[in-house]
DNA sequence: GTGCGTGCAAAGTATTTGCATGATG
DNA sequence: CATCATGCAAATACTTTGCACGCAC
């Protein structure tokens, strides 16, 4: 299913009058492959292995135009960098304070509930980010001794 | 009321062994009367009107420390720059995409429905943030033209 | 007085852009 | 062969830090 969604993205290139390039294709596709949260840098160090002449700028620009092609997600977690990950089944996260980690989660009676509070007040909604923060059971467990 | 919360903020900072400063007060109070979502480069103009000599970098630490005296919150919408507000009554933000208004709310059902979820995973919640990203009925009118 | 706070300028990050060269349709 | 894409380095945006001097306690 990824060489669907590189597809996808080639389509979406060409309806845009852009050009497919090595550089791109390497990118998207390797990025199909992921799950979770990484971060431009880690990309490019990455893509780097398999394709050592590649460019910073050219991994920022190719995610950036996934995510105008509504692949890829741009998140702003705490702060610094942003991180990027697949759109393909939508969830939200909850993120331990303490230690990092990641879980995703979804749910359809919140999801609904955003749709009202949004129309309520006049939104079209397209999207949304939910994060949970808190302590995760590890993390309280450590904190207790 | 923002009277009581510079006198909360003063203890904080007499708590932690540190001083209470022309800078500090100026900062906070006129900080506390605000609503809305602020740049830290919009509270140094702001701050410098009243106090020309104040320096950016007074501006970012002393955000910082009202941050962790937990009456403030930085927060990382779009991306870009971080936007500070106070913290008061909790809400959530409604976000357009197009001319970037932003809209707070509160909903019970769904901060009921957070913990919850977060218990499912074993976090203990602490903190969310949720956003709800789309267009605003003006920019849905302007858009059909 | 001592130590923290301040303002400035310089250093850091994270990301974007200009430009000459190279690849694609 | 006209364009667009690339890689590099320089530029930018935002934020943090080092340091000499000044102010609060």
């Amino acid at each position: 299913m990824s060489e669907d969604r590189l597809e996808d993205f080639r389509d979406f290139i060409k309806q845009r009058g852009l050009k497919s390039t090595r550089q791109r294709d390497e990118i998207a596709s390797w990025f199909f492959k992921l799950k979770g949260h990484l971060s431009a840098d880690q990309v490019y160090r990455e893509i780097k292995k398999k394709y050592p002449g590649i460019g910073f700028s050219t991994v920022y620009r190719t995610l950036k135009l996934l995510c105008e092609a509504g692949m890829v997600q741009e998140r702003h977690f705490t702060g610094g960098e942003a991180l990027y990950e697949n759109v393909s089944t939508h969830h939200d996260h909850c993120i331990c304070t303490s230690c990092g980690k990641i879980i995703e989660f979804e749910n359809d009676q919140i999801e609904g509930l955003q749709e009202a509070v949004a129309r309520q007040h006049g939104f079209e909604l397209k999207n949304h980010k939910m994060e949970l923060y808190g302590l995760c059971s590890d993390c309280r467990e450590a904190g207790k001794s």
